[in-house]
DNA sequence: GTCTATAATATGATAGAC
DNA sequence: GTCTATCATATTATAGAC
């Protein structure tokens, strides 16, 4: 009838704003990028969205549907808040370390700290971390594809770094955007290691340090790429 | 008998160099790397390992343990490869980049690229990535509680950048170690943003630009840290 | 649309023969 | 020490009452 490939007897009425549906995406979203995919059930879902344990397959169809649909709809918020970021950014015709400083946010923001209102956006750095340490390579290739929205970052990097060659500036990129996970990952042990030192709870706090750090990394002049590894060995010898 | 909490039945007789079990380790590491703890059963493990089912309760008790004994034995191995490869580079008594770079190398090379012989050991760091996403607390903390053997690094860290505060050591050396992960992670997102123009696939070249790229984040003057929170909002207003 | 009951399956663990 | 057969359990998915 619908022409979709749902099995049979799947929701009939309204489009996406339906509110059992968007509860258990939002409590999914939170219990999957709390403890992985792996370690949350149907029947620990259902419960904690106060929905029954059918509900899940009513809706997505199945547990892995749930996933993807979650995922692509927490993609979507992030790639959006950092494409209207960096288009904000861009009106400033800003240049050097202040518009690249700018740019960084753009980035990396969206991914880590939540707006006011839309309370689960920031998990997306964490469920995307899931979903790497999870095998879900399907996921993965499906997620990592989309880089469309990456590409006027690039391009905004290459005008702030017009010495730069195209592939550092991919690789530079890469790096800023891995460093994201330095506010999910091993903060445990950024806190043993200091002896409580460092805080380790304020995120934006986090994130102006990150900026902070990629910066010099980013003004960096191209490295020499033409000359043999340096690998420990062969500097020891 | 023995003293050990081990249920019964359980080996009686080498210590720890039984073909078997080490067979076990190095398979269940391999495995668990590529694809996950919850993506690899025991049926399938102990298939690849060509035992028969009942091995790994009868060498570790429960695949938990397995896991745990593989992390231990895995980290221990980068530990000490780390360890070994600071102290060779704290007797080039230099200085400035040259010996900040030697120090990279100490602490990013052992948990990336594998020695001849010891062919596990650079998969460590995709474990510790599984780790994280599969939502194993328990033993992560037990993982980063072990920071022992960083103690040195912070300290030599400290002494190539005798301005910097501890507390910015500390930030700094938790990037570094997070900045590993790239070459874990999210490579075929750049591969596809670059449209292939980033080689991915060598490794000992990654660690380079890894290394180029947080040199100039190290050496980088303290910042700031007592002002307000730059975030996208104050920014853009 | 919601919910209960249950089917179908896969897993970790173990007993006991060899 | 190795292996097979099996248990107990937990999971996703679904049929069918309301």
């Amino acid at each position: 009838m619908t022409g979709r490939r749902a099995p049979r007897g799947r929701p009939r009425l309204p489009p996406e704003e339906n509110a059992t549906r968007e509860r258990l995406l939002d409590t999914a979203q939170r219990l999957f990028a709390e403890r992985g995919f792996s370690q949350v059930t149907l029947r620990e879902l259902t419960a904690a969205a106060g929905t029954n344990l059918a509900s899940v397959n009513y809706y997505f169809g199945s547990r892995d549907e749930l996933l993807h649909a979650l995922m692509r709809r927490a993609a979507r918020a992030v790639h959006g808040k950092r494409t209207q970021l960096l288009e904000e950014a861009q009106r400033h015709h800003g240049t050097g370390k202040a518009q690249l400083r700018r740019i960084l946010y753009a980035l990396l923001e969206p991914a880590i700290v939540s707006e006011p209102g839309r309370r689960t956006d920031f998990l997306f750095g964490a469920l995307l971390a899931r979903a790497h340490a999870d095998g879900r390579d399907e996921l993965l290739d499906l997620l990592e594809r989309q880089t469309t929205h990456l590409d006027p970052f690039a391009e905004a990097l290459q005008r702030a770094l017009p010495d730069l060659p195209r592939e550092e500036i991919y690789w530079r990129l890469h790096f800023v955007l891995n460093l994201e996970h330095a506010v999910q990952t091993e903060l445990k042990r950024l806190h043993y290691l200091s002896k409580g030192l460092c805080d380790i709870e304020d995120r934006r706090a986090i994130v102006d340090r990150i900026v902070e750090f990629a910066l010099p990394g980013l003004l960096a002049p191209p490295a020499i790429t033409d000359r043999p590894h340096r690998t420990a060995a062969t500097r020891a010898s």
